[in-house]
This record gives structure tokens, C-alpha cells and sequence, in this order.
DNA sequence: GCTGATGGTTATAGTTACTATAAGGTCAAG
DNA sequence: CTTGACCTTATAGTAACTATAACCATCAGC
């Protein structure tokens, strides 16, 4: 099967400008191309970039799939800092998921206490000014 | 109290550079200045930035912080766009909860699965290029 | 008074993982 | 043969900072 970048884009679920992104990164090799200059698939590229998009999806950034990636090629290698990896980014996330509770937790308190009067007497605009409290949250965390 | 910058900063447990890009950004109005440049806060200012680092830990961005701070300057109008907010964000935190939960339970059982062989057997490597199964979680999430 | 450490000033560029835009070339269908 | 969908490249923009450079101010100790 072959595929042009808008067929492995959908294919993949991913955006064209995505793939040539990913391309001049690094992570995708450069693809063949067709006399006219358009670039070429096939389904191991395809594989290459499922990979990259599910562990982009579990959290991993490119460099991280950039190390995983380079141990996958080495098929007689310990899998042992592949493993490291999935704890290290498991470690991660239950750090980030601690760190959203807290941020519901307090948003359902701020939640609850707005009884729809006026600003002067928002008990929220007084809680996020109060400096009475530390953040319970541990940083500003990273924007979506 | 006055401040200068580093003053502020520790104060607010922020760094001086983020204090000046509130500044260029709005956030912050031009503070005021001693005779060789420096700029000078008072507790007014600090209650401000405590208010926006706080509501950063919380999840807001720079221009939900813009709106929460223009309607808190309007001490007489109706808090009920804030509270909209609040709930607004109290969902984003639940969905990115949700993809969080997903993603610790999947890198939890990739953990599981790794036997400690080499990679063209590690099953770590298998799923993530598995083509088989759909991503589980929504989309890329922000990195950290 | 001098010197060095510390801390202030600005402007500019880099970060991550894309996304948007512009300006143009290719291809299949009607 | 033209229309429209698709491809190409290069460049700039996004969020929320962070890092760097090059320079000026303040103060403690000698």
C-alpha cells in the first residue's frame, strides 16, 4: 500500500503539516518521493508514525520517542530502558494527575462558594487574591 | 512595604523575568520607578501578581487572568461571568483528568508487560506500534 | 575611593509541538 | 482547459515563559 502525505495523514489520524513536522525533526525519515516531488509511504512509515502519535498520545515528548525509537531499531537490545522510560513517564503522569486534583478540589470549593451577588463581595476574586493561603498546587502547570 | 523586582519575586515565589513579562503582557501595570530606573512595587501590586500566580497554579492562562482581573476592577458588576469561569475551568480540569487516568492505566500495563528480554520481543515496544488497537486517550496532550 | 558581588535595566532569541499563511506546482475530472 | 483538491517550500505565529548578552546601580569591605 502507498501513501501520499493526505493518505497517511488520514490514515493516521494526524495532520499532513504534522508528518512533514515530524520528517524535519528527525523522528520520520525523509519518505520518497514521486517524480513530481511528492512524498511517498508505505506502511512501515505508516507503523513508524502510529508509534510516534500513540506515545505522543501516552505523554512522551519527541525526544522522548526519539530515544524510544532508537532503541526499537536495535531489536537485540535490553528492553530495560524502554522500561525505564514507561516507569519515568508513569511516574510523570501521577505527578501531574496529583496536581489536577488539587486543582479540582479547590475549583469545586471556589465553585461552591459564588452566590451570584456582586464582584466587591465574590468570596472567588477574594480567594485568588487572599494571601492568607499558599498555592496548594504545587506549580503553574503547563498550559493546554 | 515597597518592593523592587527581586524583592517581589521572592515574595510572590515568582522570578524576576516572569514578574517584567506580566508587565510587557498587561498583566501587571507599569510600575513605578526610582530615580536610576528601578522599578518599585507596593503590597497593591504583590496582591495582584499573588492573584495571578494563583490563578496560573489553577489552570487559567494569561488571557482568562486578563478577564478575571477586569471584572474584579468592577467591584459593582455581577460576579457571574467569574463563576462561569470557574466552572469553564473546573470542566478542563476534569477532562485532562480523564486523559490523565487513561494514560497511567495503559503505561501502567505496558509497565506490567515488560519481561525484561530484549526489544524485538519487549511487548512495550509491540503496543506502541500495534496498529490494532486505537489510542485510548484523546489527543497529544500539552508537554510538560 | 576602589573593587567586586549582587541585582537592576533592556532587547533579542530560544523553547515545545505544532498551526497558519503565502505563493506556487501537480493532477484527475468534467 | 479549467477548476478544485492536493502537493511543495519557507516563514511566522502560538503560550508562557527561559536564557543570553551587554550594560548600569548599589552596597559591603578594604
Amino acid at each position: 500500500m502507498h501513501y501520499t502525505v493526505g493518505k497517511l495523514a488520514k490514515a493516521t489520524d494526524t495532520k499532513a503539516v504534522t508528518i512533514r513536522y515530524y520528517e524535519s525533526q528527525g523522528l520520520l525519515l525523509s519518505a520518497e518521493r514521486t517524480a513530481a516531488g511528492y512524498r511517498l509511504y508505505t506502511d512501515k512509515e505508516r507503523d513508524r508514525l502510529l508509534f510516534i502519535r500513540r506515545s505522543r498520545a501516552l505523554g512522551f515528548t519527541l525526544d522522548d520517542i526519539r530515544g524510544l525509537l532508537s532503541h526499537a531499531d536495535h531489536r537485540e537490545a535490553s528492553c530495560a530502558s524502554v522500561d525505564a522510560k514507561v516507569k519515568d513517564q508513569l511516574e510523570q503522569v501521577r505527578l501531574r494527575l496529583a496536581d489536577l486534583r488539587a486543582m479540582e478540589l479547590e475549583l469545586e470549593r471556589l465553585s461552591a462558594c459564588c452566590e451570584g451577588g456582586v464582584i466587591g463581595e465574590c468570596r472567588i476574586v477574594e480567594s485568588l487574591s487572599g494571601r492568607s493561603q499558599k498555592p496548594t498546587v504545587a506549580g503553574p502547570p503547563p498550559g493546554p
